[in-house]
DNA sequence: CCAAAAGTGTTCTCCATACACCCATGC
DNA sequence: GCATGGGTGTATGGAGAACACTTTTGG
């Protein structure tokens, strides 16, 4: 049995929307289009999806073949499909989010991009087609999945960290300054989602730090019986 | 300029998820295929989405025009392209999910359905496609969204209802039973998103219910403010 | 000794949770 | 009068929010 399907289809793609973080701050990475259309504007990683292909695997080679960006973490994030929003004709956009430790990440521009850099979320410059509009909702969904599911923060973090750069993250994603000390006492006594290691920073400038790990186990015991959130 | 792509597509399509309740509980609505593939099963009402036409609208039109359910709520769930979810090739599903009052909207079987009807979410015959997983993830995400966005659950509600209704509506959802005296302390002291009429059931079985409504200006207040959640 | 950052406790308020009885009505 | 469902109050515990000083180190 075979049933098939002739009228004109309109095309698919997809976007990614990768989050990184360096002490400036919360970023997005952007490259320069080669093509046609909007040839020369910075907007988001992206491109058609294959014939048979799934969409998680055409998010991740799309990334991957224009940036070098390979193995990271990507969610769906939502479809845009608005008359208009490409010149092209028909085009829908299936849009994912990411993020990445910037400092493990070395992103160069290769296929159909003139260039890749890191934006801070707050300095984007005129995006092409509705990224901007993508870009928003990833920041908006990243923020308010941050607070129901606090291990996507770690994602960002090096494996040892200290509880200042852990709250400075927090800090960049959700762009508002937090309480020092009952911050730590959520990490510590309440949640208990990061573990005590002997060591400490070396070098700083102030004391030195202690550093810290992720606690999955913890952290999967916690998320079954569900989270109290805000700060 | 014309910039144009001219390789083999997918086909897309749009699928809807339309929550309902009566008293016996949550129910779903799903139709009887009248083509190929899977003709005579049960499956969720969609179709194809045409040339230049925008995703909220083609789900719109699918509802309307196989089950002739119009002027819904319905709010985007989510993509699905795995390959093999479909016999006839390489189809991508832009699912959607909505909410209605069941008693306010009689469904009946339009072009391509030989039947509509209402299934209770715990007794729904085996669905065709990956059909099955697409209520399962409407109802997380309604689940889920019910304790952060109450105001989903008036679209279930008739305009006057008593508090008894109300929790009776959360339970279905949420599939738990709720403490009468927190719940309804919860909508009247601490969220106060109902306000009291002066009518009252009539005829009933026990005394006399008295009538609420829901209070759209206080919600909108509450929800500039955050919610707390949970039972 | 000075600048910089690390680290630490307490109080108050609000909300979640647990829990049981009396009352009004229709039949 | 009885079955059915409507309606009500309190005590406890836990977490969020607000808030300031001391200590450690390198230069």
């Amino acid at each position: 049995m075979s049933v098939t399907y002739d009228f004109p289809r309109p095309a698919v793609t997809v976007d990614t929307v990768v989050f990184g973080v360096d002490d400036e701050g919360l970023k997005v990475l952007l490259l320069q289009r080669d093509a046609e259309p909007f040839a020369g504007w910075w907007a988001l990683p992206g491109g058609f999806v294959h014939e048979h292909e799934e969409l998680d695997d055409a998010a991740l080679r799309a990334l991957s073949s224009k940036t070098r960006l390979t193995r990271i973490y990507l969610e769906q994030l939502y479809t845009f499909g608005e008359r208009g929003r490409d010149p092209r004709g028909h085009v829908i956009a299936v849009a994912y989010y990411g993020l990445v430790r910037l400092r493990d990440h070395r992103v160069r521009a290769a296929t159909g991009a003139r260039d890749v850099a890191w934006f801070r979320v707050d300095q984007q410059p005129k995006l092409p087609f509705d990224h901007s509009r993508i870009v928003d909702v990833a920041l908006e969904r990243l923020r308010g999945k941050v607070t129901y599911q606090p291990s996507l923060v770690f994602e960002l973090m090096p494996p040892k960290f200290t509880l200042t750069q852990l709250q400075q993250l927090y800090e960049a994603i959700l762009g508002t300054a937090l309480d020092k000390r009952n911050f730590r006492k959520k990490m510590l006594t309440v949640w208990k989602i990061v573990a005590e290691t002997d060591e400490r920073t070396e070098g700083t400038v102030g004391p030195p730090a202690r550093l810290y790990t992720f606690d999955a186990a913890a952290y999967r015991k916690l998320a079954r019986s569900g989270f109290q959130f805000q700060f």
